[in-house]
DNA sequence: TTTTTTGCAAAAGGTTTGCAACACG
DNA sequence: CGTGTTGCAAACCTTTTGCAAAAAA
Protein backbone atom coordinates (compact mmCIF):
# COMPACT_ATOMS: atom_id res chain seq x y z
CA UNK A 1 0.00 0.00 0.00
CA UNK A 2 1.05 3.53 -1.02
CA UNK A 3 1.10 5.80 1.94
CA UNK A 4 1.09 9.63 1.25
CA UNK A 5 1.88 12.05 4.23
CA UNK A 6 -1.36 12.75 5.58
CA UNK A 7 -3.50 14.18 8.75
CA UNK A 8 -2.58 11.24 10.48
CA UNK A 9 0.99 12.69 10.78
CA UNK A 10 0.09 15.32 13.34
CA UNK A 11 -2.10 15.52 16.38
CA UNK A 12 -2.89 13.68 19.07
CA UNK A 13 -1.59 10.46 18.19
CA UNK A 14 1.25 10.96 16.45
CA UNK A 15 2.11 12.28 19.79
CA UNK A 16 1.22 9.30 21.89
CA UNK A 17 3.12 7.11 19.16
CA UNK A 18 6.35 8.94 19.27
CA UNK A 19 6.30 9.35 23.11
CA UNK A 20 6.03 5.35 23.16
CA UNK A 21 9.02 5.58 21.04
CA UNK A 22 7.21 4.36 18.18
CA UNK A 23 6.97 5.00 14.91
CA UNK A 24 3.80 6.81 13.56
CA UNK A 25 2.52 4.45 10.86
CA UNK A 26 -0.76 5.05 9.45
CA UNK A 27 -2.19 1.62 10.42
CA UNK A 28 -0.77 2.27 14.25
CA UNK A 29 -2.51 5.91 14.13
CA UNK A 30 -5.76 4.43 13.11
CA UNK A 31 -5.61 1.69 15.57
CA UNK A 32 -5.21 3.89 18.00
CA UNK A 33 -8.10 6.18 16.93
CA UNK A 34 -10.06 3.19 17.54
CA UNK A 35 -9.88 2.76 20.81
CA UNK A 36 -11.00 6.50 21.54
CA UNK A 37 -14.15 6.55 19.52
CA UNK A 38 -14.83 3.68 21.36
CA UNK A 39 -13.28 3.42 25.11
CA UNK A 40 -14.25 -0.24 26.43
CA UNK A 41 -11.79 -3.45 26.18
CA UNK A 42 -11.16 -4.55 22.45
CA UNK A 43 -9.57 -8.04 20.57
CA UNK A 44 -7.77 -7.21 17.31
CA UNK A 45 -10.10 -8.73 15.23
CA UNK A 46 -12.53 -6.13 16.29
CA UNK A 47 -10.21 -3.49 15.82
CA UNK A 48 -9.43 -5.15 12.46
CA UNK A 49 -13.48 -5.12 11.78
CA UNK A 50 -13.96 -1.49 12.40
CA UNK A 51 -11.02 -0.36 10.29
CA UNK A 52 -12.02 -2.60 7.10
CA UNK A 53 -12.26 0.05 4.91
CA UNK A 54 -8.97 1.31 5.54
CA UNK A 55 -7.87 -1.99 4.75
CA UNK A 56 -5.13 -2.88 7.38
CA UNK A 57 -3.82 -6.24 7.45
CA UNK A 58 -5.38 -8.43 11.02
CA UNK A 59 -1.11 -9.04 11.27
CA UNK A 60 -1.02 -5.64 11.14
CA UNK A 61 -3.46 -5.03 14.22
CA UNK A 62 -1.62 -8.01 16.44
CA UNK A 63 1.64 -6.06 15.70
CA UNK A 64 0.39 -2.59 16.73
CA UNK A 65 -1.23 -3.85 19.54
CA UNK A 66 1.93 -5.64 21.29
CA UNK A 67 3.68 -2.93 20.29
CA UNK A 68 1.08 -0.54 22.14
CA UNK A 69 1.55 -3.08 24.97
CA UNK A 70 5.09 -2.98 24.97
CA UNK A 71 5.27 0.73 25.60
CA UNK A 72 2.46 1.13 27.80
CA UNK A 73 -0.08 2.72 25.68
CA UNK A 74 -2.40 -0.48 26.26
CA UNK A 75 -3.13 -2.63 28.65
CA UNK A 76 -4.68 -6.38 28.44
CA UNK A 77 -7.53 -6.86 29.97
CA UNK A 78 -8.72 -10.08 31.46
CA UNK A 79 -12.27 -10.66 30.60
CA UNK A 80 -12.04 -14.68 31.08
CA UNK A 81 -12.92 -14.82 27.30
CA UNK A 82 -11.23 -16.52 23.76
CA UNK A 83 -9.48 -13.43 22.97
CA UNK A 84 -6.55 -10.89 24.39
CA UNK A 85 -8.47 -7.96 24.79
CA UNK A 86 -6.73 -4.11 25.07
CA UNK A 87 -7.47 -0.84 26.36
CA UNK A 88 -6.15 2.34 26.31
CA UNK A 89 -4.03 2.66 29.74
CA UNK A 90 -5.05 6.32 30.53
CA UNK A 91 -8.12 5.67 31.43
CA UNK A 92 -7.29 2.80 34.36
CA UNK A 93 -10.22 1.18 36.04
CA UNK A 94 -12.18 -2.76 36.37
CA UNK A 95 -14.72 -4.64 35.73
CA UNK A 96 -17.15 -7.23 36.66
CA UNK A 97 -18.27 -9.57 33.72
CA UNK A 98 -21.05 -12.35 34.07
CA UNK A 99 -19.84 -15.53 33.78
CA UNK A 100 -23.06 -16.62 32.08
CA UNK A 101 -23.36 -14.07 29.34
CA UNK A 102 -19.98 -12.54 28.96
CA UNK A 103 -21.64 -8.54 30.34
CA UNK A 104 -18.65 -6.14 30.92
CA UNK A 105 -19.56 -3.55 32.75
CA UNK A 106 -16.77 -1.09 34.07
CA UNK A 107 -16.35 -0.16 37.37
CA UNK A 108 -15.28 3.89 38.11
CA UNK A 109 -12.82 3.84 40.28
CA UNK A 110 -9.79 1.89 41.65
CA UNK A 111 -9.73 1.72 45.02
CA UNK A 112 -7.06 -0.30 46.01
CA UNK A 113 -4.49 2.29 45.38
CA UNK A 114 -3.70 2.17 48.95
CA UNK A 115 -3.70 -1.20 49.35
CA UNK A 116 -1.22 -1.30 46.81
CA UNK A 117 1.79 -0.01 48.69
CA UNK A 118 1.37 -2.34 51.49
CA UNK A 119 1.20 -5.10 48.70
CA UNK A 120 4.49 -3.65 47.13
CA UNK A 121 6.00 -4.28 50.42
CA UNK A 122 5.13 -7.90 50.70
CA UNK A 123 6.79 -8.27 47.04
CA UNK A 124 10.35 -10.61 48.09
CA UNK A 125 11.88 -10.52 44.38
CA UNK A 126 10.00 -7.88 42.35
CA UNK A 127 12.07 -4.02 41.88
CA UNK A 128 9.28 -2.29 40.66
CA UNK A 129 5.33 -3.12 40.18
CA UNK A 130 3.95 -1.01 36.73
CA UNK A 131 0.44 -2.00 36.55
CA UNK A 132 -2.42 -4.22 37.89
CA UNK A 133 -5.35 -6.15 36.92
CA UNK A 134 -8.79 -6.44 38.69
CA UNK A 135 -11.58 -7.58 37.32
CA UNK A 136 -14.52 -9.01 39.03
CA UNK A 137 -17.06 -11.78 38.29
CA UNK A 138 -19.73 -12.72 39.02
CA UNK A 139 -23.68 -13.26 37.67
CA UNK A 140 -25.76 -10.55 35.88
CA UNK A 141 -29.13 -9.41 36.97
CA UNK A 142 -30.65 -10.45 33.39
CA UNK A 143 -29.30 -14.30 34.05
CA UNK A 144 -30.02 -14.56 37.60
CA UNK A 145 -33.65 -14.38 36.84
CA UNK B 1 -8.36 -47.39 28.86
CA UNK B 2 -10.23 -49.92 31.10
CA UNK B 3 -10.64 -48.96 34.35
CA UNK B 4 -10.89 -50.95 37.73
CA UNK B 5 -12.73 -49.62 40.86
CA UNK B 6 -9.29 -48.22 42.74
CA UNK B 7 -8.00 -46.26 45.03
CA UNK B 8 -8.78 -42.88 43.57
CA UNK B 9 -12.50 -44.16 44.29
CA UNK B 10 -11.96 -43.29 48.19
CA UNK B 11 -10.32 -39.96 49.86
CA UNK B 12 -10.28 -36.20 49.89
CA UNK B 13 -10.23 -35.75 46.03
CA UNK B 14 -13.07 -38.10 45.45
CA UNK B 15 -15.56 -36.26 47.83
CA UNK B 16 -14.14 -32.57 46.06
CA UNK B 17 -15.32 -33.91 42.75
CA UNK B 18 -18.44 -35.43 43.92
CA UNK B 19 -18.92 -32.04 46.82
CA UNK B 20 -18.62 -30.19 43.37
CA UNK B 21 -21.37 -31.87 41.49
CA UNK B 22 -19.24 -33.96 39.32
CA UNK B 23 -18.21 -37.93 38.77
CA UNK B 24 -14.96 -39.03 40.29
CA UNK B 25 -13.31 -40.67 37.48
CA UNK B 26 -9.68 -41.62 37.59
CA UNK B 27 -8.37 -38.55 34.70
CA UNK B 28 -10.56 -36.00 36.83
CA UNK B 29 -8.66 -37.74 40.41
CA UNK B 30 -5.07 -37.35 38.91
CA UNK B 31 -5.39 -33.74 37.36
CA UNK B 32 -6.83 -32.48 40.68
CA UNK B 33 -3.96 -34.54 42.42
CA UNK B 34 -1.45 -32.85 39.95
CA UNK B 35 -2.61 -29.69 41.69
CA UNK B 36 -2.57 -30.42 45.19
CA UNK B 37 1.16 -31.69 44.33
CA UNK B 38 2.37 -28.88 43.27
CA UNK B 39 0.12 -25.74 44.15
CA UNK B 40 1.05 -23.07 41.23
CA UNK B 41 -1.04 -21.91 38.17
CA UNK B 42 -0.94 -24.58 35.80
CA UNK B 43 -2.17 -25.17 32.20
CA UNK B 44 -3.65 -28.11 31.15
CA UNK B 45 -0.73 -28.97 28.80
CA UNK B 46 1.14 -28.79 32.04
CA UNK B 47 -1.17 -31.41 33.48
CA UNK B 48 -0.66 -33.53 30.99
CA UNK B 49 2.78 -33.44 31.08
CA UNK B 50 2.99 -34.68 34.70
CA UNK B 51 0.47 -37.53 33.94
CA UNK B 52 2.11 -38.94 30.74
CA UNK B 53 2.57 -42.28 32.76
CA UNK B 54 -1.66 -42.42 33.54
CA UNK B 55 -2.11 -42.04 30.02
CA UNK B 56 -4.59 -39.52 29.90
CA UNK B 57 -6.02 -37.41 26.41
CA UNK B 58 -4.77 -33.69 26.49
CA UNK B 59 -8.58 -33.58 25.66
CA UNK B 60 -9.70 -34.93 28.84
CA UNK B 61 -7.07 -32.63 31.02
CA UNK B 62 -9.02 -29.64 28.94
CA UNK B 63 -12.12 -30.89 30.07
CA UNK B 64 -11.79 -31.67 32.98
CA UNK B 65 -10.39 -28.02 33.90
CA UNK B 66 -13.43 -26.52 32.06
CA UNK B 67 -15.52 -29.08 34.46
CA UNK B 68 -13.77 -28.11 37.36
CA UNK B 69 -13.77 -24.30 36.98
CA UNK B 70 -17.48 -24.16 36.07
CA UNK B 71 -18.11 -25.76 39.78
CA UNK B 72 -15.93 -23.74 41.51
CA UNK B 73 -13.27 -25.99 42.14
CA UNK B 74 -10.45 -24.15 40.29
CA UNK B 75 -10.28 -20.39 39.41
CA UNK B 76 -8.77 -19.03 36.05
CA UNK B 77 -5.80 -17.44 37.15
CA UNK B 78 -4.04 -14.21 34.51
CA UNK B 79 -0.98 -14.25 33.69
CA UNK B 80 -0.98 -12.51 30.64
CA UNK B 81 0.58 -15.76 29.22
CA UNK B 82 -0.56 -17.60 26.03
CA UNK B 83 -2.20 -20.42 28.14
CA UNK B 84 -4.98 -20.35 30.74
CA UNK B 85 -3.64 -20.98 33.71
CA UNK B 86 -5.70 -22.57 36.75
CA UNK B 87 -5.40 -23.01 40.43
CA UNK B 88 -6.83 -24.36 42.60
CA UNK B 89 -9.82 -22.18 44.57
CA UNK B 90 -9.31 -23.31 48.14
CA UNK B 91 -6.30 -21.10 48.21
CA UNK B 92 -7.41 -17.95 46.67
CA UNK B 93 -4.84 -15.68 46.34
CA UNK B 94 -3.31 -12.93 43.90
CA UNK B 95 0.15 -12.53 41.81
CA UNK B 96 2.91 -10.60 40.75
CA UNK B 97 4.30 -11.43 37.55
CA UNK B 98 7.51 -10.38 35.60
CA UNK B 99 6.71 -8.69 32.17
CA UNK B 100 10.15 -9.32 31.15
CA UNK B 101 11.04 -13.01 32.10
CA UNK B 102 7.27 -14.19 33.30
CA UNK B 103 8.82 -15.08 36.81
CA UNK B 104 5.38 -15.68 38.91
CA UNK B 105 5.75 -14.92 42.93
CA UNK B 106 2.41 -15.49 44.96
CA UNK B 107 1.26 -12.60 47.23
CA UNK B 108 0.25 -13.87 50.91
CA UNK B 109 -3.05 -12.46 51.43
CA UNK B 110 -6.04 -11.08 49.77
CA UNK B 111 -6.62 -7.47 51.01
CA UNK B 112 -9.28 -5.78 49.17
CA UNK B 113 -12.54 -8.17 51.23
CA UNK B 114 -13.14 -4.96 52.11
CA UNK B 115 -13.11 -2.88 49.23
CA UNK B 116 -15.57 -5.80 47.86
CA UNK B 117 -18.68 -4.67 49.61
CA UNK B 118 -18.27 -1.44 48.23
CA UNK B 119 -17.45 -2.37 45.24
CA UNK B 120 -20.64 -4.53 45.26
CA UNK B 121 -22.68 -1.60 45.51
CA UNK B 122 -21.22 0.58 42.96
CA UNK B 123 -22.14 -2.49 40.61
CA UNK B 124 -25.54 -1.73 38.41
CA UNK B 125 -26.18 -4.28 36.36
CA UNK B 126 -24.95 -7.88 38.80
CA UNK B 127 -26.39 -9.20 41.00
CA UNK B 128 -23.62 -11.83 42.65
CA UNK B 129 -20.56 -11.32 42.68
CA UNK B 130 -18.91 -14.75 42.76
CA UNK B 131 -14.76 -14.07 42.25
CA UNK B 132 -12.38 -11.99 41.41
CA UNK B 133 -8.77 -11.62 39.75
CA UNK B 134 -6.24 -9.59 41.23
CA UNK B 135 -2.68 -9.27 39.34
CA UNK B 136 0.18 -7.62 39.59
CA UNK B 137 2.48 -6.48 36.74
CA UNK B 138 6.17 -5.35 36.98
CA UNK B 139 10.16 -5.96 36.80
CA UNK B 140 11.49 -8.62 39.10
CA UNK B 141 14.69 -8.04 40.61
CA UNK B 142 17.01 -10.09 38.45
CA UNK B 143 15.61 -8.32 35.27
CA UNK B 144 16.07 -5.17 36.39
CA UNK B 145 19.74 -5.16 36.24
C1' DT C 1 -29.13 -49.65 32.72
C1' DT C 2 -28.87 -44.91 31.79
C1' DT C 3 -26.09 -41.11 31.43
C1' DT C 4 -21.83 -38.99 31.43
C1' DT C 5 -17.09 -39.24 30.34
C1' DT C 6 -13.12 -40.79 27.75
C1' DG C 7 -9.86 -41.44 23.82
C1' DC C 8 -8.84 -40.54 19.35
C1' DA C 9 -8.49 -37.77 15.47
C1' DA C 10 -9.73 -33.93 13.18
C1' DA C 11 -11.12 -29.09 13.17
C1' DA C 12 -11.36 -24.60 14.79
C1' DG C 13 -9.85 -20.24 16.35
C1' DG C 14 -6.62 -16.93 17.72
C1' DT C 15 -2.04 -15.36 17.11
C1' DT C 16 2.57 -15.38 15.13
C1' DT C 17 6.09 -15.46 11.55
C1' DG C 18 9.02 -15.19 7.07
C1' DC C 19 9.83 -12.47 3.47
C1' DA C 20 9.92 -8.89 -0.05
C1' DA C 21 8.16 -4.27 -0.73
C1' DC C 22 7.49 0.01 1.45
C1' DA C 23 7.42 4.14 4.61
C1' DC C 24 9.10 6.76 8.54
C1' DG C 25 12.63 9.53 10.52
C1' DC D 1 19.19 6.29 2.88
C1' DG D 2 18.84 2.83 6.74
C1' DT D 3 15.98 0.66 9.73
C1' DG D 4 11.66 -0.60 11.27
C1' DT D 5 6.93 -1.64 9.56
C1' DT D 6 3.50 -3.53 6.43
C1' DG D 7 0.86 -6.97 3.62
C1' DC D 8 0.32 -11.41 2.33
C1' DA D 9 0.19 -16.19 3.06
C1' DA D 10 1.44 -19.89 5.61
C1' DA D 11 2.49 -21.84 9.96
C1' DC D 12 1.71 -22.46 14.76
C1' DC D 13 -0.31 -23.54 19.06
C1' DT D 14 -3.88 -23.84 22.16
C1' DT D 15 -8.34 -25.31 22.73
C1' DT D 16 -12.63 -27.51 21.11
C1' DT D 17 -15.58 -31.00 18.98
C1' DG D 18 -17.80 -35.42 16.93
C1' DC D 19 -18.24 -39.97 17.64
C1' DA D 20 -18.01 -44.74 19.25
C1' DA D 21 -16.43 -47.27 23.27
C1' DA D 22 -16.10 -47.36 28.23
C1' DA D 23 -17.08 -46.13 33.01
C1' DA D 24 -19.77 -44.01 36.82
C1' DA D 25 -23.98 -43.92 39.46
Amino acid sequence: MKYERGDYMKGKFYDILRGGGLKATKPRVAVLGVFSDDCRPMTAEEIFQKLLHEKIDLATVYRSLKSFEESGIVEIVNLHKDSIYYELSDHHHHHVICKKCGLVERLKECDIDASLKQIQKSVRNFKHITSHSLEFFGICKKCAD
